[in-house]
DNA sequence: CATTTTTATATCGCGCACAATTAAATCGTA
DNA sequence: TACGATTTAATTGTGCGCGATATAAAAATG
């Protein structure tokens, strides 16, 4: 009696694992039209969102090590979008600051989640009622892994 | 009258990002158990279900390109869970056979969706009504991108 | 005040993920 | 048969993403 072999369309964290990289595929132009990756694009959404974070200020909010944003940051100061600064008071910590490109690059990015609506053919409420039930799914998923 | 800006918790593509990352860290125990990462268990379930499947068939059902897949099923045939074989026929096509040993891991590999029913707290009919929903997102998304 | 522990970021190694390119085999059509 | 177009997989280069570890500063401890 040992329970039937889930296939590929039955498992929950594969329409997930897709849908994630469908996105990638239908940002792409868009974000390239920015210089962004899309790693890069929610780090800005985070720092547009409040200015001035430490690294792991912004790990918190995105769920990522340092290990995966201290090259990101670099990339993204690289590009000249963000300053990297040891916090004087603390020099343990670095502050990451958006520079005045940085900042204007806040009006261009609309045309990120614009696109999502031309092309899904979901409404808003569609689209915001789904956004609550994947985020109730990560919660109770990372519940356990705490 | 521009849009105001969006937060983070206002994407979706980012809840799906995140719920992703949160699967990943869920199975790691799990997928460790049985030497296998997230991807190269993705493609073990796409073999179990049709065996004797060429490089860009897995690709199909899984959306990743052969420049993913080559080395992922290298790792595979490394860990002799798999052959890769010309077809003699056609010497284009690489096809993937599943070993004695790659077959019987199917028996321990229904621990990766349990541990979901266990950890989410969320019931069978509701882990599969969001799955439908979230493949329905990918199809509108990967539809625009065709 | 010296030592230990904790905290914050950085580094390294491995495995994806994809775009662009290459190379080889096959097919279509003259 | 010839030969350009197509198909199939592999290769290369860039950028995540994380675990393990390192480094340095700050805080706690005795």
């Amino acid at each position: 009696m040992t329970p039937p072999p889930l296939k590929l369309d039955d498992h929950l964290c594969f329409s997930i694992y897709a849908a994630a990289h469908a996105f990638n595929r239908l940002y792409k132009p868009v974000l390239d039209d920015l210089g962004l990756t899309y790693p890069q694009y929610l780090t800005m959404v985070a720092l547009w969102q409040e200015d001035g974070q430490r690294v792991s200020s912004i790990g918190e909010k995105l769920y990522l090590e340092s290990s995966t944003l201290t090259p990101l940051l670099k990339r993204l100061e690289a590009a000249g979008l963000v300053t990297r600064e040891r916090d004087r008071a603390d020099e343990r910590q670095v502050l990451i600051r958006l520079t005045d490109t940085g900042r204007a690059l806040q009006d261009r990015a609309g045309a990120v989640p614009a696109c999502v609506l031309n092309t899904s053919g979901m409404s808003i409420a569609e689209l915001q009622a789904l956004n609550r039930e994947v985020q109730a799914l990560r919660r109770a998923l990372d519940r356990s892994a705490a």
